[in-house]
DNA sequence: CTTGACCTTGGTGTGTACTCTAAGGTTTAT
DNA sequence: ATAAACCTTAGAGTACACACCAAGGTCAAG
């Protein structure tokens, strides 16, 4: 399969196909007479792989460790990967508390404000903004 | 007040402030005969406006935009700042939503697995990752 | 008068995950 | 035979918020 096919097939971009094969995620199985790409089973249950991986939060050098991991799975052991994927969830854990904490500001602000379509010279936002130094506590 | 000083008052870098000022965000009141930044009253005020403002989430072009509306308050309505935070609320909330899927699917994988010493031969998270599709509805 | 601490500018590097471009080669259909 | 649709490479551009560097000017203390 030519990687036009094969992207289309798995609802990517060539460009990120060759992106991932630049980063050493997915190398096509072999390649034509003509030097084009030629993508086999093998590739595309990898690459189901990466995208599954993707869509639970992994980033890019996350799963690399992940392949890393698959492709000599008895030099390593569960522990490992359940390290990796803990990791992440904690990591994952830390960011929504962050973005919880501006949620709540940000709901705080919005609340005290009537947005209404006077002019903004006694807008309590801006007042908070200026004048307040614990919003965030 | 040299950038120096201005930047240590804050609890920011000298290579901040510099790149604030690229960005149109703070200028500094003035310049000494070498050319020095001079740093004032008002500069210390903005400058804190925008710490407060990154401390509940904007980032740095949405507190231009914020800026843009303070320095003209009467030239813009509550509606407008309003709107402004409201906007970044439902993003944030957006990105929890999606942070927090991530979680969810972690977390079960995470609980799948054994994580022992054991070779990772037919470790559930890389099965899971193999085989499942759905792991993410 | 020199040393060291500060300041200036312009430019490059970082991380993430691609996207786009240019300049050219290959394949397929008409 | 030629045009359209595909493929190749290397390299630049995107967003975000800085950090770091080099080469040089300035200022206060000893």
């Amino acid at each position: 399969m030519k990687i036009g096919e094969f992207a289309n097939q798995l609802g990517v971009s060539t460009d990120t196909l060759r992106y991932y094969e630049k980063h050493n995620l997915l190398t096509p199985s072999s390649r034509t007479e003509a030097g084009y790409r030629d993508y086999g089973e093998a590739t595309l249950k990898q690459m189901k792989f990466i995208l599954r991986a993707k869509n639970v939060g992994f980033s890019l050098a996350e799963i690399k460790e992940l392949l890393q991991i698959k492709f000599k799975k008895h030099q390593h052991s569960c522990h490992e990967v359940k390290d990796l994927t803990i990791q992440k969830r904690d990591l994952v854990a830390e960011r929504i508390a962050e973005l919880t904490r501006f949620h709540q500001s940000l709901s705080v602000l919005a609340d005290k404000c009537c947005g209404g379509q006077e002019p903004a010279d006694n807008c309590s936002i801006l007042t908070t903004l200026e004048d307040i130094d614990g919003l965030t506590q």
